[in-house]
DNA sequence: CAAACTTAGTGTAAAATTTACACTTTGAGA
DNA sequence: TCTCAAAGTGTAAATTTTACACTAAGTTTG
């Protein structure tokens, strides 16, 4: 092995954490691991947290936190952004963090920075999941998201910061959507995670005069009333349109 | 030593960047450091790098921010936050970088991710600046930025759009003025930094629209001209207003 | 098959905001 | 006292935002 050459070792000071928020046309979703199912530990600690790992010395912190994703979930190739990076002296100090970081961590007494992402999935994509996840990754809904692990609340908070100024200025609502959606979905989604109550008219004008939707010919089925017209997005006239004043809604 | 311990090592996996924004009544400008002649090395490399250096084992990441800017400049306390963490494989491959890390890092080849951080400072109160420091800290005019070392280039860029961003949500304009500043001074500050042209009349009603500036008494000394009056920031509005539709310019 | 139910789909007028635009005032300096 | 440079100031037209409620269409139920 020569000096330079570090062989896929593990970088004992810097993780990653994935917030990855889905929709399920009512509420809006993170997704969570139970650490002490996911690592086969028998321990009295039913701790949710934040899907996460220490990365590699030659491996891309980005590229970190989609083989997380990947290994835990299925997930690939997912849209991702940087939230930033969380490295407060106490993020590890909690009695069952310490628990959980000296069974599976190889120098569980070393500081940690981590660095946050999120992700925006179509919840649809991974209800049918592969069955050896199933036992400890859930969907919570975001309102009743209770204490997690380490700093992993403040995370969240960063996350949803971020999440709603970028509902604000960029068409990302999409992204928690199929392919083709009812306009009220997309409604519905901004109300949600917004916590508002925007006239509805006025958001479907408004939504549809940023020129980023295109109607579909095909309808809802299966639905118990009229059958709502299909949208959807251009994904490609955002980039051109990018200009700073740009606001979503 | 005991091993839970860690007496104030440094973490050679971690450092921080500042990206300190200042503004000269006309140019925005970027403080700089040549690194040979902050580190006393005899080699041929006028290289400028930002403001930096790896954190201590027991440091909170912003407050090695705050040490660097103190160190450096004299500079405490100042607005300071968070831009994202910079961990490219090839962040410090360039060749003079590599000479630089061997001359005066304790482990050269170490994979080093770094924070950034951007903070905004009134430049009048560093110009009076320390014997020591004038040799190797320069004002750089923004525009006028060329290579720098590592990935400075990238942590500059994103410190910039982060700068246009908060100019249009948080009153941050304010931060590059002295305490007291003539209407004119914002308005160039805004045209500068946003590269844009406002309309003067319009530019002035709104920015006092918002309530966050209060006139005083005082005007302008020293100018071959009408004097302007001179406001100042009312700092406690802006908390409480603090709703997401604010849109300040 | 008719009635009831549920959500889809649609327009307008008033209010508020934004935009474009140019001349007079004031103090300093020559 | 004349000149220069920036300060300071208003309005009308265009655009955007807001508030607001009924009809249409398909599904289900009796």
């Amino acid at each position: 092995m020569r000096p330079n050459k570090k062989m896929n070792t593990i970088n004992p000071t810097v993780s990653v954490d994935c917030v990855v928020f889905g929709f399920d046309g009512s509420d809006l979703k993170v997704l969570l691991v139970q650490r002490d199912l996911r690592d086969n530990l028998d321990i009295d600690d039913d701790t949710l947290v934040l899907p996460g790992d220490l990365i590699f010395e030659d491996e891309d912190i980005q590229d970190a936190a989609s083989r997380v994703l990947l290994d835990l979930t299925g997930i690939d190739n997912l849209f991702l952004e940087q939230i930033g990076a969380f490295g407060s002296l106490d993020r590890l100090s909690k009695d069952k963090d310490k628990v959980w970081l000296y069974l599976v961590r190889p120098i569980p007494d070393s500081r940690v920075i981590t660095i946050g992402y999120f992700a925006l999935v179509n919840i649809k994509n991974y209800t049918i999941r592969p069955a050896g996840f199933a036992k400890h990754v859930i969907w919570k809904n975001f309102n009743e998201v209770g204490e997690l692990g380490f700093d992993h609340n403040d995370i969240l908070s960063a996350a949803i910061t971020k999440l709603r100024n970028k509902l604000y200025h960029e068409p990302v609502g999409f992204k928690l959507l199929p392919k083709q959606f009812p306009l009220n979905h997309l409604y519905t989604l901004y109300n949600t995670i917004l916590n508002s109550k925007l006239d509805r008219r006025n958001f479907l004008r408004r939504i549809l005069k940023t020129g980023f939707l295109k109607e579909t010919n095909n309808f809802q089925e299966g639905v118990p009333h009229k059958p709502a017209r299909l949208y959807t997005f251009v994904e490609k006239k955002f980039a051109s349109d990018n200009n700073q004043k740009f606001k979503f809604y």
